[in-house]
DNA sequence: TTGATTGCAAATATTTTGCAGGCAT
DNA sequence: ATGCCTGCAAAATATTTGCAATCAA
């Protein structure tokens, strides 16, 4: 089965004007395939499976282009912010796993009559809002139980 | 006027067991008054007017402590998080300026069933949530459409 | 008195920057 | 051929840790 998401993904970093090398793409490859947050470490290990001459600044400069690219986004948790997951597409929120970092989309309800609301309250033109779920996935709650 | 907001803090920290030395009670002053989100950083700067011979660590390590009392949290930003603000009564919401870092509590209609039916559908088990407004305060708006 | 707390310095961790050579276009 | 991209090393940033002296309780 062929990744969609990645020739998908290929495309739209072309259409943005950026050389497409091996580096990119294994980034690519990587990021457009990933079910757990990952940071840059992470990426870069699993990286150098494929490019055994990687070096960790690479992915930093790879992470933004695709961030540029609306592709991945970096993801904050109350441990830390250094991790991304690929992006939605459209505007969608996260559920996380606190546990493994596993992640899910979801699109909501439609809140932003409420967000403006408590926005005209408190004197403040709302632009933008953040809504995360954490909480743990199938397989780890039954790991923790079984403990 | 007083500050009964530091003066209750205070009390919190003592029944923590935390001892109320001069750095201390200065970092709580200045959180507990603070109106704009700040980072280390500032509240180092802020602090040394009144404590010229006060150290960065210390500000660090007096974070720690009302992080741990709940006075005071960190906040998450797209720029950034690396910044404190004191922290609201009970579970409530952030709405921030994205500009000047002023932030504001609001308390929310209750999304707990929608959240744990989400969690239903991925299986996931939700044990907490963000929810975080961003905009543009009063202030800024003026600001903004001035120039 | 005594142990938590402080300020300093050094260590860590993460990310950014400068640069010469390499490679996608 | 051009200049974007890479890998390396060094710098910058943010935060933590070890330690002797200090001071709140």
């Amino acid at each position: 089965m062929a990744n969609r998401d990645y020739e998908n993904w290929m495309n739209i970093l072309r259409e943005k004007g950026y050389r497409i090398t091996p580096p990119l793409s294994a980034v690519a490859r990587i990021m457009s395939e990933c079910i757990r947050v990952m940071d840059a470490r992470e990426i870069f290990l699993q990286a150098r499976h494929d490019l055994p001459d990687i070096g960790l600044m690479t992915i930093y400069r790879a992470l933004e282009k695709l961030e540029d690219a609306r592709l991945v986004q970096r993801v904050h948790q109350p441990k830390g912010c250094q991790s991304f997951a690929p992006a939605p597409a459209g505007h969608q929120h996260l559920l996380l796993c606190e546990n493994c970092g596993r992640h899910e989309y979801f699109s909501g309800d439609d809140l932003d009559a409420w967000f403006n609301g408590i926005g005209k309250d408190k004197g403040f033109y709302i632009s933008d809002h953040w809504l995360q779920l954490f909480g743990q996935c199938n397989t780890c709650k039954r790991h923790i139980n079984h403990e």
